[in-house]
DNA sequence: GACCAGGCACATC
DNA sequence: GATGTGCATGGT
């Protein structure tokens, strides 16, 4: 808590109606299947998704994008079809990682894996090498229907700018910041997410253009954003 | 040519 | 526990 809240409680819901309204719905996630919504969020890790949607057209022209497909190829012929995607060698060995829990624990089956409840399905993919809070959360959320907020780079650094949290917050307690505060709706986390990063993406670059921001007139604003 | 992108693991101190 | 570093392509 202390690390989070520097000033006054963030208007969350009015926040997000502003943004609804610059916006409108996003239409998160962009995937045909959970198992491609999963694909997606191990390789979207620190990389723009216009180059994940490269790499996940190779995968599918490949006939790649299902958990056994995907498990049976070499690691190696995985990273060439994810190049576009970047850091091809890491994220490869991440989807193996991942296909082997599902193939080892669940039977190759997402039905199983899903019929876990939240935080165990949390914990178990946590365990997975290469799938850290963010990506779980977007598995979570996206891939698994569950009410959870998922914080990515554009959240944390919206609202330090805006001074609601500490630049060096805590990702939990930055979660926790949006679940205390909202109703706990899949439908809602999902459009919030995706608007936060639409409004990071347009006017909270590192560069941030605050004088066109949607939020200039409606919120407390720090380190001139 | 520099900067940035829908992170994470690991080494080092 | 905190900080630094490697991983890599492609758009602006």
């Amino acid at each position: 808590m202390a690390k989070t809240m520097k000033n006054n409680p963030a208007p969350l819901a009015n926040v997000y109606t502003e943004l609804w309204r610059t916006w409108g719905p996003q239409h998160w996630w962009p995937g045909r299947t959970r198992f491609e919504v999963i694909v997606g969020a191990i390789l979207t890790q620190n990389t723009a998704w216009s180059n994940v949607e490269k790499a996940i057209r190779c995968l599918r022209a490949a006939r790649a994008l299902t958990p056994r497909r995907l498990h049976a190829a070499p690691v190696d012929q995985v990273a060439e079809w994810i190049r576009p995607a970047g850091y091809f060698n890491v994220k490869a060995r991440r989807l193996r990682a991942f296909t082997t829990l599902l193939h080892t624990q669940f039977n190759g089956q997402l039905t199983r894996l899903f019929a876990l409840d939240t935080p165990s399905l949390r914990r178990v993919l946590l365990s997975v090498n290469g799938i850290g809070p963010e990506t779980a959360d977007s598995i979570l959320l996206y891939a698994a229907k569950r009410p959870v907020f998922v914080v990515d780079a554009y959240t944390r650094r919206i609202l330090a700018r805006h001074g609601w949290i500490a630049p060096d917050a805590d990702y939990d307690a930055i979660a926790q910041l949006f679940t205390s505060r909202l109703p706990a709706d899949v439908a809602l986390y999902n459009e919030y997410h995706a608007l936060l990063v639409q409004l990071g993406k347009t006017y909270c670059r590192p560069k941030p253009d605050c004088a066109h921001c949607p939020l200039r007139h409606h919120t407390p604003i720090n380190n001139g954003c």
